[in-house]
DNA sequence: TATGAATGAGCCTTCATTCAT
DNA sequence: TATGAATGAAGGCTCATTCAT
């Protein structure tokens, strides 16, 4: 009993400075972010998200030198969560897989909702935009490779060039989220990826893929 | 006598008054878009258009009514050649005609170097990303009604949805120019041409198209 | 009646433009003089400056890059009448031409009332430390040679380093009016001028000089 | 036992609390004056004095209600030692004398380098330039005293007014330390202490006093 | 007592817009 | 109509001082 009453009047009023600081410095974050994204980052002033925090306009001044750093802050932690995703051709049916990917990142975008921001950022921000392009390059990179590989297999397109593929491989899935909205059509992660999909692949291919699947699903049946 | 008069009546303000009005409207026109692009739209003062123009700040205001006003006319003129081309599949060959399409979409960009300004903008003025997307809306629909057709003719893939095959190439169409820059390959449109043909058609009827065409072609070549 | 009627329609409202801007300007300077001198110049705001001319705020920034460069423009007119002055020995009784040079200066410096502002300064900038230090220097050298003169026609005490002789007659000048008031004293100007020339005279000399001049006098007053 | 209980409580806060408080005080009141002398009174933080101290921004509250007060208390101690020093005429050269007493001065401030803030302080601070003119008024009263006794014994010039003799000589003293290197000498203060005495004696009667004593120290020697 | 995070008034500066000429 | 000086709201940032721990 004691025990617990100590715990309870412990853990109360100490939670350690660090920790209260850091509850702050995500409270200013989450700020940051909600008004970047609501007024655009040029429109937002730090008194402002100092105020939606509630804290004083010294106190922003604390924790960031800056506002543009408290964006690359916020940026920092969500900058993977950007990139479009890295395929796995490997082991599995392709538009399936392809779908719950793009599910997922459309997901993601969302849930952080800082993509409306990132256009007017890499127009602004030279900076930001070298570290951003590098990353998609390497993500382009990887992609390619697994291109390189299914195309070594026989399993691609013959007549396309591999970079244009893996380029508008990125863009759509990239894109998938917000465009589609924009068109006015619900989001059909399936016929994107089919799309996708088609774009690599020969149709014969694919269905080749999905039934060696369906074998390995059946095989696991059985194992089991 | 009222020759004279005529004359000088005629001679001093000789170029009609609406005539240098328009100029001086133009020449605003012209530093604004300079400046945007080069400083962005938010760094840009009215004075600094107005001193580019070589009028006085006070004259910005004569002919429009705001900062963004003379953004807007600006966009007016060129929201058109911000929008993916819309193609024609009737009577050429599908690869050829979308690859010059897309060269000179790209060309259109470049020219006007207004694209670095839009994502500062779509983020900031609501509105104006409304206008946007209404356009974009219209291109989509007259591309659909094209890919329909193609389909009831049986030129296209049976198994693709139209709506998303019509995003795709729009997309696609959209980010060429700026995006293989980025992953740093030269442009090369008729590779995304290719990629983009294969979203819609099936390789073999691509080759019948080009047929097609060269027996349209051969057969225009003998009438004359 | 005509004619005084168009001078007088004319007149008014055609305060040329350039005039009525150095009239702001010069406002702006008088406010800057006058609330330096009150407040100090550290705590003298931009903002202040600009309320007590009557002006806005940002009208302050078109005629002056910076508090400082107002003070600057103030200075700029007035360091040589910080300056102690620089006496003439050769023809008059040198205690009198002494003592009205005091007075004068003394005037000088109450008019403007910069003076109180110089110490504040000369510590926290040095540039200007740098250009006063230049200007005193030169009037050091100007004094020193006139005393090396009367010291080569044997008037000047022969004991005395001359260079120390200078110096301290610039910094008794210097600090006549301001000193007197501080130790509670009327100034007198000619006991201040008398202490001065006993430094650099014998007694017995400055008599002479005195006769002289009167003789001058006298002969200017037989001719007369 | 009690030994080491001793030794125990002894130890830890071994230094008395009003101890440890004094040395913090003076810690911040050293942090103080250097870093004002080193950036100017204004352009020091409280935080910086309170950093450079070792101790919390709080604390340095504790000691001082104000920065101003830090400020006041750190010339407490020194306001005299910015006094231009006192001279005791009775039994001695009084070139040497003088020439001793202002290079101690000279030292005084040197080491203490708070004069270079005096000026801002004036400027800013009334109520402290109302202390420092008691303060010198009081010393200027000293002065005078020890005059009038040399002037009744005859020693001075008859012809100078006590009062403007005194000021002069305490307005040198007080300029000899920075005006000699302003004027780009190097400080001579015997060839000051020269100046000053000739304002107040005449030649003859220094010699005199200087054969005083002369004999003084026979005298004095011949006893030992 | 000591701490240092928090406060918020206040400074400097810019710029969209107005308006007297 | 054209001009450009004037306006003043607003943004970025600092720092003396307070106060909960």
């Amino acid at each position: 009993m004691s025990d617990r009453e100590d715990q309870l009047v412990g853990e109360f009023p100490l939670i350690p400075k660090q920790e209260r600081a850091q509850l702050k410095r995500d409270l200013l974050l989450k700020s940051g972010q909600e008004l970047f994204i609501t007024k655009g980052y040029e429109h937002t002033t730090a008194k402002e998200i100092a105020a939606h925090a509630g804290v004083a306009t010294g106190t922003f001044y604390r924790y960031f030198s800056d506002k543009r750093q408290l964006l690359m802050s916020l940026l920092e932690n969500q900058i993977e969560m950007l990139m479009p995703p890295e395929p796995k051709w490997s082991d599995s049916d392709p538009e399936s897989m392809l779908a719950s990917l793009l599910e997922a990142h459309d997901k993601r975008i969302k849930e952080m909702g800082m993509q409306r921001l990132l256009p007017e950022l890499l127009a602004k921000d030279t900076e930001f935009a070298v570290v951003l392009a590098a990353a998609k390059r390497k993500i382009f990179t990887r992609i390619l490779l697994g291109l390189t590989k299914a195309y070594e297999k026989g399993l691609t397109w013959k007549d396309l060039d591999l970079n244009t593929v893996t380029w508008s491989l990125m863009t759509l899935a990239e894109h998938a989220p917000d465009k589609m909205n924009q068109c006015g059509n619900v989001t059909d992660y399936r016929e994107v990826a089919k799309v996708i999909c088609r774009i690599i692949f020969p149709p014969e291919e694919i269905k080749k893929l999905q039934l060696n699947e369906t074998e390995n699903e059946t095989e696991a049946d059985e194992v089991e």
